[in-house]
RNA sequence: UGGGCGAUCGACUAAUGGUAGGUCAAGUGCCUUUGGAGCACUUUGUCCAGGUUCGAAUCCUGGUCGCCCAGCCA
């Protein structure tokens, strides 16, 4: 297993009690010499998410630390709502993650086996044949409570249920009339236990079985069972499924099958982040986003193609840990690891989002030179390159004032700054349009402070980015926010829905951002930072000479925290 | 008037009867050729009430609050 190694930036939290447990059992050997076994076992009905990165990273990373191996298996045992497509993006993004199973399995696989427990159950009188209707079913249920009711066709012979049950899955019965029950205790103060249902009629062709099965394993029956087929000695969940324990021991035991034990850890919530698959497919449905790789999507699909790495989610997933505790993180605390992982990783350059024209009055027309550049200032070994400079220059619109608030640091009449990895300027004069606003400002330069350092040793404040007019290239910017302007997108007003906490400026696409002529090579996903501006990489929508980039998150900006401050 | 699980800084998470610590966020200062990064410092916490104990976040009792469960979904 070539798992996510461990590199210098991995927290390791000090503990988690899934570890301990491990930790617990391989320390007794509770499983004398064969490894530790676990899985990460997705239902093929829509993309992974962040949440699920959690899991694997939980199911793989624990395995992993301890030796052991993990499967990637298919929870595939409803035809109605699983197709190929997920499991095609399943298996892509646990390798984009940075894992790899030991074996690749199906629950489909153990149709046949599941069907023979069936089998074995109803001789040993512990399942039935229930002719009831769904609604007469969740009728006879009983109350969380209530206790529940025996349904009229709980003590069939077993002769007649295996009659019964042959003839279900032969095709005779139309789909709803008839299910298999667990005959357990239908006064169970735990609902699952009241004759859980373990299979459905369904006619439905399968993405991997097609037509073979028209009854198909409800989760309670396939989930615990193939854990035991596979030697799954920890078999890790979400806390949701604590109440399901006594069914799926109960099974196994029945079964006198491969002990495989369950552990529950709270889901992942994130704050201005919707993790329901339920959700993320209306949103997908509905077209409020792109599709499920749309750069706002909390999906793994969708936040790589934002520029997120897997590095900094396996960071993340470390740093949050795993407990027994609802409660729903920062999304500052995953935008943290990633600005962390990308501020060493990612190359620099300049790029401009909202040019401001400059023209340098005592810089020699028709002149251009080339100034060095370190890649990443972080990180020495990425080396240097040469970016044009001459007379007119673009620079952020922000970066100027006419009539500079206090603090601001920046370029404004009369104002020295220096022009990164280049000369000091000192603005002069502007030109504006019949307006007002200003399209031009003119400046003189320092020639003696080449590379961005006076001989005399004058200091400037601030230190601007810039992109050489006549050598700057164009590309599409799309900078994209939250999703979701709520840090609860489930909290609305009465009558409305999620919907309405939809973020109106979560994406706005520039088309006139300018940027230094080096950026014309990027490559599809590759990673860049902006400087003073953020974190971007180069969407897939690009094609040659039509670059497209995403911006992964800003950089932080001090600046506009003062502004702000000093607004209110 | 069922059952299960849980409760530690604003958020996430350690401490497993012996100094309540880390990360994020927030704030202050230093530094800076990115108002980025970095560095230093600071603020804020054991749900409540009793009990056991030399000593309790931890053990006990009783409350309170939160989450999950009545799919032929997973």
């Amino acid at each position: 297993m070539t798992n996510a190694n461990s590199e210098s930036q991995d927290v390791r939290t000090p503990s988690n009690f899934l570890r301990d447990i491990i930790a617990e059992d391989v320390r007794t050997k509770k499983y004398g010499d064969a490894v530790i076994q676990t899985r990460f076992p997705p239902e093929p009905n829509g993309y992974l998410h962040i949440g699920h990165a959690k899991a694997i990273c939980l199911d793989f990373g624990l395995a992993d630390e301890f030796g052991g191996k993990t499967n990637l298996r298919f929870d595939d045992t409803n035809p109605e709502k699983e197709e190929q497509e997920y499991v095609d993006s399943i298996m892509k993004d646990v390798r984009w993650l940075g894992f790899e199973w030991d074996r690749l399995c199906f629950a489909s696989d153990y149709f046949g086996q599941l069907y023979q427990w069936a089998l074995q159950l109803i001789r040993a009188g512990k399942a039935y044949v229930d002719d009831l209707s769904a609604e007469d079913i969740r009728h006879y249920r009983g109350t969380l409570t209530g206790p529940g009711t025996d349904s009229p066709y709980r003590n069939r012979s077993v002769e007649e249920n295996l009659d019964l049950f042959v003839r279900m899955k032969n095709g005779e019965f139309p789909d709803g009339s008839r299910v298999l029950r667990a005959r357990i205790d239908m006064a169970s103060p735990n609902l699952n236990m009241r004759d859980p249902v373990m299979y459905r009629i369904l006619h439905a062709t399968h993405h991997r079985t097609g037509d073979t099965w028209c009854i198909y394993p409800m989760y309670d029956f396939a989930h615990g069972q193939s854990d035991s087929i596979e030697q799954i000695t920890h078999s890790m969940c979400t806390l949701e499924f604590a109440d399901h324990q006594p069914i799926y021991r109960w099974y196994i035991e029945q079964l006198g099958i491969f002990p495989s034990q369950q552990f529950e850890f709270d889901r992942l919530n994130l704050t201005y982040t919707l993790l329901s698959k339920r959700k993320l497919l209306q949103l997908v449905q509905e077209k409020h986003v792109s599709g499920w790789d749309d750069p706002r999507m909390p999906t793994l699909s969708g936040i790589r193609r934002r520029g997120f790495t897997p590095e900094a989610i396996r960071t993340f997933c470390a740093a949050i840990g795993a407990t027994r505790t609802n409660g729903t993180t920062d999304i500052e605390m995953l935008e943290h690891f990633q600005r962390d992982d990308l501020n060493r990783r990612a190359r620099r350059a300049m790029a401009v989002l909202y040019p401001l024209k400059v023209v340098i009055d005592n810089y020699p027309e028709g002149q251009e030179e080339f100034v060095e550049v370190a890649n990443n200032p972080e990180d020495p070994s990425a080396g240097t390159r040469q970016v044009p400079f001459s007379r007119e220059i673009y620079i952020e619109q922000d970066d100027f004032r006419e009539l500079p608030p206090p603090k601001y640091y920046r370029l404004s009449p009369g104002k020295e700054v220096r022009l990164r990895n280049a000369y000091f300027i000192t603005a002069q004069s502007v030109e504006k349009d019949a307006a007002g606003n200003i399209v031009e400002v003119h400046c003189t330069y320092d020639p003696a402070s080449r590379g961005g350092n006076s001989p005399d040793g004058r200091k400037v404040k601030s230190t601007m980015h810039w992109v050489s007019a006549p050598h700057a290239i164009s590309a599409e910017i799309r900078l994209y926010d939250k999703l979701f302007s709520k840090a609860d997108p489930g909290d609305f007003e009465e009558g409305q829905s999620f919907l309405s906490n939809l973020n109106p400026n979560s994406l706005e696409i520039l088309s006139g951002a300018r940027l230094e002529p080096s950026l014309a090579g990027a490559r599809v996903e590759e990673h860049f930072q902006f400087e003073r501006v953020g974190y971007f990489c180069v969407d897939p929508d690009s094609a040659p000479g039509r670059l497209v980039f995403n911006r992964t998150l800003p950089l932080k900006d001090t600046w506009a925290k003062i502004e702000k401050k000093a607004g209110s």
